[in-house]
RNA sequence: GCGGCUAUAGUUCAAUGGCAGAACACCGGUUUGUGGUACCGGGUACGAGGGUCCGAUUCCCUCUAGCCGCCCCA
């Protein structure tokens, strides 16, 4: 009996109505018509072919899920935020296709990353092509760039986008197959300064959602002219320990020996912490840039933590990477990252263009906002229902609901149901403050009745004063009465 | 990609080798035109496919999905 109490508290508390996550329905198709067909002779392989049709599944494909209105309030929000970034910090929108051909991605983020080899969403079209749905934006962008000749604007050229991404991998909480990132790029500039400044906006952003405890994870790993000397360095530290490594890092030696930096095995941390270290090799021009970077960093005061093991798995990055990372209890999620691509364009056949990007999950950030119980804003919502009763009433408030509309006043209704009864039950669940009741009677009569919800009053009022009324009164009970108009 | 746990109604959870149950939610009713409380009634579920068995939601296998750990990242 407690038991049973408590839960159901806990469940009055929770804010967003959760729906199962795991489970699959079918639709039972043409079941009644089974027997029959078996009676009509049909042939044996007709026959298998209905009894081997795939059921249809209720169930989105696997790592993708939908987002439901009871989410939407997080996701308004975060739009919101985004929206107002982006338009502060001088960005342009930019859309890009969610596919397209794989080897601009494989050519991009490069081989021997976990992204190319693992994880693309890669397939053969109609017409041949091989493509593949986006992992990332940042190749699409440098692509677009290039493609339209971008370089001929004024730099540097700022650019936003947001969508869906899509990485082949193993779904749990918070790791989806479809997720959706926001993407912010600075093209055409190569001064730190910038590099501090699309940081420090990212750091406006996550503090602008109030998520807590979040760490900002900054590296540079040099250009490839510093980068090619302790690349060696590196190998050959690593090659005389080999030995220690783990399975995974003697395969890395050889196609990526930058992220055995990175692996979480014992052993090759411990081999790791005495390596060296990127930041000790960098040429002239990479260290001042790192350095220039912290100091604007320090004056931004935004808070970063260096971490000389932090390794990107793609491949364009030159001099600044980071991730941001929210830590609690000893875990921590990825919330975002980026850092400088200063060769890509070039390799992918445009001019020299230094730049440099970030992109925020916004699936992790909404998980954050509701481990930290994030305050939402309330959105407006209809503080009057219209209740009928009869065929005439029921046309008469079409109209009126229609008049309502057009006057501002956002009106909730249910005209599908007879009874005044259900109908003021819906009204009371909506909590509304008022309700409009016509019946047969007010329909003849053209009048309305406003009943007080909380109070039970009402009063019948002529129609031509009804809108004026209501007005009256939803300022009178304060807060925005009105919808904004467009 | 690897290892583990799990799958029963819209939700949270029971029970059971032989008709599957509760709570909450939903819909409807309690004088045909008045909500919240109360009472009454109703619909909806064994993830899919095989096997063992007279009989499987229950035992076994395969698949699928979710979750956890690893890996990876956002």
């Amino acid at each position: 009996m407690a038991k049973g109490k408590a839960k159901t508290k806990a469940k009055k508390t929770k804010k967003v109505k959760t729906v199962s996550k795991r489970k699959p329905k079918k639709i039972k198709v043409a079941k009644k018509n089974s027997k029959k067909i078996s009676v009509i002779s049909v042939s044996a392989n007709e026959k298998k072919k209905i009894q081997t049709e795939d059921p249809i599944l209720m169930q989105s494909p696997r790592g993708m899920h939908d987002i439901l209105p009871g989410e939407q309030l997080y996701w308004n929000q975060i739009r919101k935020s985004l929206n107002h970034a982006f338009l502060e910090y001088g960005f342009q929108r930019i859309d890009v296709p969610i596919l397209e051909y794989s080897n601009l991605f494989v050519r991009s983020i490069g081989k021997g990353t976990d992204i190319i080899d693992k994880e693309m969403y890669t397939f053969v079209t109609k017409g041949r092509d091989n493509v593949a749905l986006r992992p990332e934006f940042t190749a699409s962008i440098a692509r677009a760039y290039i493609q339209h000749g971008m370089n001929i604007l004024p730099k540097p050229i700022k650019l936003f986008s947001t969508g869906t991404v899509y990485r082949y991998d193993r779904p749990q909480e918070g790791r989806y197959r479809e997720h959706r990132q926001a993407n912010f790029d600075i093209l055409g500039e190569q001064d730190p300064v910038l590099d501090a400044q699309l940081i420090q906006l990212a750091s406006r952003i996550i503090d602008g959602l109030k998520i807590k405890n979040v760490q900002f994870q900054i590296n540079s790993i040099g250009c490839p002219k510093c980068r090619e000397e302790y690349l060696e360095l590196l190998t050959s530290y690593f090659e005389s320990k080999r030995h220690k490594l783990c399975h995974n890092c003697k395969k890395r030696l050889e196609s990526n020996p930058l992220r055995i930096l990175d692996c979480k095995e014992d052993k090759c941390a411990q081999v790791s912490a005495g390596a060296p270290q990127s930041i000790d090799h960098l040429c002239d021009e990479c260290r001042t840039h790192f350095k220039y970077l912290l100091e604007y960093l320090d004056e931004l005061e935004v808070p970063y933590i260096i971490n000389p093991r932090l390794v990107r798995g793609l491949n364009y990055y030159t001099k600044t990477v980071f991730e941001i990372w929210s830590v609690e209890e000893g875990k921590k999620h990825s919330l975002g990252g980026g850092g400088r691509y200063d060769e890509l364009i070039e390799t992918l056949g445009g001019e020299s263009t230094p730049a440099i990007g970030f992109a925020l999950g916004l699936d992790r950030l909404i998980m954050e906002m509701k481990r930290t119980k994030v305050k939402l804003y309330k959105e407006s919502k209809p503080r009057i229902f219209l209740a009928q009763l009869g065929e005439l009433a029921k046309k008469k408030s079409l109209k009126l609901f229609s008049d309502l509309e057009k006057g501002g006043i956002l009106t909730a209704e249910s005209f599908g149901r007879g009874s005044l009864r259900s109908q003021l039950r819906t009204a009371n669940r909506l909590g509304v403050e008022m309700a409009l009741i016509m019946g047969q009677k007010e329909a003849l009569d053209g009048t309305v009745i406003i009943k007080n919800m909380s109070s039970g009053a009402q009063e019948t009022v002529p129609r031509e004063k009804l809108t004026a009324l209501i007005k009256k009164i939803l300022k009178k009970n304060n807060v925005v009465s009105v919808r904004p108009k467009k």
